[in-house]
DNA sequence: TCTTAAATATGATTTAAATCATATTTTAGA
DNA sequence: TCTAAAATATGATTTAAATCATATTTAAGA
């Protein structure tokens, strides 16, 4: 439903969420230790998450990964997309071609509420959000 | 979340569901084709469906697989745990160790509900319920 | 009891996702 | 303007999931 990529991506964001900004970038081999992912891959992840303005980067000496103030009020659905595709989260739990309501697959009625309440909230809730519960500790970073 | 294996082998369960009995069994031949999933890929995904009594079968001339009167009792979830183990569906979605309330990552509170819900609903709602759905026109299977 | 039709057991191959590796480009600072 | 430190671009390798292939076992019916 949510590739292992995707989980990296949020787990990389919300890092740089809570540790960086203008002032103080991150280089991808401080980041890819404390989310305990690979660094070749993570640094591939941002690449991709940078290119597609998601987050913001410089390169060279002093450069390194951050989130700016608009960057941080991105939604988590915004990193899912641009690492799996749009289609991933809309597709049918079945594999039918297209999910919709008026075609269901068996399942669909079970599930499909499920999924868009995920997807809502998903949608509305901003990277700063979810920082912020970590700061107050009502959830836990290092994964 | 929810392998193509198990995708796999919700649809044939359901056809079976539809058109089987002690009576009528079906060859996976007569399976495969309608739900669109090749023949010697579901064969394997029946053979250990049956090999764990979720499904019926008998050998030889006449055989085939069906659904006893209890295995159209079985739930949906039961399907998935085959299949997938039971491990998949309670993983956390940031892939941490344990998903749990007290430990939670960082988008624990956001989609745990979701996911509690649609779990509490594979485990109740049987194959049969769904197969009736089907029957009444409420959803569709060949997909 | 022989033949044949079916599932079963087992393993090989393919494919897509995950992971790793490295040459190139940019930029800060000496 | 040179050097070094960082991201970027690109592609190779590995791994796990998906898919395919086939020899073996069982049972019905002649
Ligand atoms: S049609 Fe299958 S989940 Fe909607
Ligand atoms: S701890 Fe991550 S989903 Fe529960």
């Amino acid at each position: 439903m949510i590739s292992n990529s995707s989980k990296y991506a949020i787990k990389a964001v919300l890092f740089l969420a809570i540790h960086s900004d203008e002032e103080h970038k991150i280089m991808v081999k401080d980041i890819s230790e404390p989310i305990n992912v690979p660094q070749a891959y993570i640094a591939k992840l941002l690449q991709e998450l940078a290119k597609q303005k998601l987050i913001s980067s410089t390169r060279g000496p002093k450069g390194g990964f951050y989130l700016s103030e608009e960057d941080k009020k991105r939604n988590v659905m915004d990193i899912v997309n641009v690492i799996d595709g749009e289609k991933r989260l809309n597709a049918c739990l079945l594999s039918l071609e297209r999910c919709n309501s008026d075609n269901p697959c068996p399942i669909h009625h079970l599930a499909n509420q499920s999924r868009v309440v995920l997807m809502k909230k998903l949608k509305k809730t901003t990277i700063n959000e979810l920082a912020l519960d970590v700061k107050k500790g009502k959830s836990k970073l290092p994964l």
